[in-house]
RNA sequence: GGUCCCGUAGUUCAACGGAUAGAACGGAAGUUUCCUAAACUUUAAAUACAGGUUCGAUUCCUGUCGGGACUACCA
């Protein structure tokens, strides 16, 4: 039982005795107490008064009083104002700290027997993956895992939209320029080898353009009358068709594309449960569209295209099928969606998409409901904020964006550099060096990534790069490899110490004591983390808890204290720690290394 | 026009409706005979504006002003 509720379980007994009330603990306010003021926790009376009758300070004292006489974990409390602030005994900190260090399952919640898919990631097969890409893929990537920490079954899928016209076009251009360039004759990897051929395409494709206009063609017909888009598009008609050239084609580009994809996942330490292709999905939906036509959901314009209106959900008419009997995309999700439910008998499903589709999410999940799916409402789209540099949005075209493969190079170069100037680890082998430039690197790009609130748009600026002090991943990776050596030299002198053999009675410091408290509020964290999609919060409760530990570190000489079983329960206490940041780490998908 | 999101120190981020709005970076000043200085200590600096709801509002509601996304027979 967590120290909020067992206060909050007390208080109800209190309140029951004194004005013979009865309350929901759940509707109780109790904070830690803040640092400022005496005590651990902090009851707020300012609720209560409507049930006392009587003054803030009253009925704080009046509750206090009661609560110190009647529970012997309650020592002392203290009354300011409308709080009632609680101070535990020495020994209630001991039976919480022996329940905390005695669960190897500290943190990880009760099985739920839910299944969820979180599908994230959904690249496009004609460039490289940049930083935009690379929060999609850790926000999913910890979601999926924090998911697991709160007891659910959870499938990890991306859809790869590996056809359209913005395919073709890159083939096009490959066609026309590339000179049969392949990845092994080049050098480059698949999917930046693509992504120029994409370049190139718009390149030719604007000069073409420019020619037309130079000809006295209006600038938007010049942009639909180009020659090469009209390739592209008739590429797109060859592939529907099954044209073998232009399917081997599409293969074999696909397929350097998607293997460049998969170093890039290996480096970000990513996978998946389950992998759909676009090419064979977009079909999908199309009956569900003639279950809805059926049953006057929608409806059929004269010239065939099929359409919801929405406009009563204050939203516009939406289209279904084209007038030729074409999909669009929204019928596939309706369809993807349908099929997933039903194939894993999903309780929900989790889109992790940026919020530029916050409007189609609308859109699809009001749709499903029209169709009478119950499950519509257990879609989840999280949606989060674009990634922004200094002069704003990343362009493609104005090659201004900041490749994924790029930035995980550079900062697993800046780990190096700050690792041999300090001149640690000279010991270590090179190949367990790079292991670790590579853990650091990337832990402070994760952390930078995952720490933000999802929805709210974030800024990255190249040339400041991502720092490795303050609040960061290699903060906390710092923190954890300092109680491991701790831990070492601990064992080098042949201390011992475990959870079991512990004293009960250990006298604690109040920094110790703010270490237990931090502790404890692990699972809770995690619930909260889990309920609002964010893993921002346990990134946060990582930083709280390593920065304290540092606090702590610093005022005191862990192991050069004298008394046996005191020595004995602050090993056991930073042992803790570590193993906390590490699961809390390994929600976020940050790998914490035992030196660095 | 419509739908939705966001405005907190110079900068990047925090704060279930709770106490004197927290951190970090950057700025200023310190701490290495001591278990890892990627650390620690001290210091200056912020809720866009105006109303409302109430014991209490950065948080909820309304309006104003700013920034962004979407509103394709593209995906």
């Amino acid at each position: 039982m967590t120290p909020e509720n067992f206060i909050a379980s007390k208080a109800v007994q209190a309140l029951k005795s004194l004005y013979n009330a009865d309350v929901e603990p759940s509707t109780l306010q109790v904070q830690v107490t803040r640092k400022e003021f005496e005590g651990d926790y902090t009851l707020v009376v300012f609720p209560l008064l409507r049930i006392s009758h009587s003054t803030p300070d009253n009925t704080a004292k009046a509750i206090g009083d009661y609560l110190k006489a009647e529970v012997p974990e309650i020592e002392e409390f203290n009354v300011v104002k409308g709080f009632l602030n609680l101070s535990f005994s020495n020994l209630y900190w001991n039976e919480l700290f022996g329940e905390v260090s005695g669960d190897p399952d500290f943190g990880r919640l009760p099985s739920t027997g839910k299944n969820i898919m979180v599908e994230f990631s959904s690249p496009n097969t004609n460039k490289p993956l940049h930083l935009g890409h690379i929060r999609n893929n850790l926000l999913g990537d910890s979601v999926s895992k924090l998911l697991r920490a709160c007891g659910n079954n959870v499938i990890t899928a991306t859809l790869v939209n590996d056809r359209g016209v913005h395919i073709c076009k890159s083939m096009l251009a490959w066609e026309m320029v590339g000179n049969g360039e392949t990845p092994e004759s080049s050098g480059k990897k698949g999917d930046h080898l693509v992504g120029d051929y994409y370049v190139a395409f718009n390149a030719i494709y604007k000069k073409e353009v420019d020619e037309l206009i130079a000809k006295g063609m209006p600038k938007e017909e010049a942009e639909k009358e180009a020659p090469s888009l009209k390739k592209a598009h008739l590429m797109l008609v060859e592939w529907e068709k099954g044209d073998k050239a232009v399917r081997d084609l599409w293969a074999k580009m696909n397929g350097w594309v998607l293997s460049g994809f998969d170093e890039t996942y290996k480096a970000l330490g990513i996978s998946f449960d389950k992998v759909y292709f676009e090419s064979q999905t977009y079909i999908l939906g199309k009956e569900l569209v003639q279950k809805g036509l059926d049953s006057g959901a929608f409806v059929k314009d004269p010239d065939g295209s099929v359409w919801c209106d929405l406009t009563a959900d204050g939203l516009d008419r939406k289209l279904l099928l084209r007038g030729d009997g074409t999909s669009v995309y929204i019928t596939q999700d309706l369809g993807t969606a349908e099929k997933r439910f039903s194939e894993y008998k999903l309780d929900e499903h989790v889109y992790v998409v940026g919020d530029e589709q916050n409007y189609h999410f609308q859109v699809l999940k009001l749709i499903l409901k029209k169709l009478g799916f119950a499950w519509a409402d257990h879609i989840y789209h999280l949606s989060y904020g674009m990634v922004e540099l200094p002069n704003g949005k990343m362009k493609s075209r104005e090659g201004t964006v900041v490749d994924a493969d790029d930035l995980i190079e550079q900062m697993y170069q800046t780990a190096k550099e700050t690792s041999v100037e300090s001149g640690k680890l000279t010991d270590l082998e090179d190949s367990e060096k790079e292991k670790l430039y590579h853990e650091i690197g990337l832990g402070a790009l994760k952390y930078f990534i995952v720490k933000v609130d999802p929805k709210k748009t974030m800024l990255f600026n190249p040339k400041e790069s991502i720092d490795f002090n303050g609040n960061t991943g290699p903060f906390i990776q710092y923190t954890h490899a300092r109680i491991k050596s701790i831990l070492r030299k601990a064992d080098a002198q042949g201390i011992n110490y475990s959870a079991a053999t512990m004293k009960k009675d250990l006298s604690l410091t109040p920094k110790e004591i703010r270490i237990i408290k931090i502790l404890n509020t692990f699972p809770a964290k995690v619930g909260e983390a889990g309920a609002a999609l964010s893993p921002a919060i346990i990134a946060n409760f990582a930083y709280e808890l390593a920065k304290e530990f540092n606090q702590y570190y610093h005022e005191t000489q862990i192991l050069k204290e004298p008394d046996a079983d005191l020595l004995a329960g602050r090993l056991v206490l930073i042992s803790v720690v570590a193993q906390v940041l590490e699961k809390a780490m390994g929600i976020l998908g940050i790998e914490l290394p035992d030196r660095m």
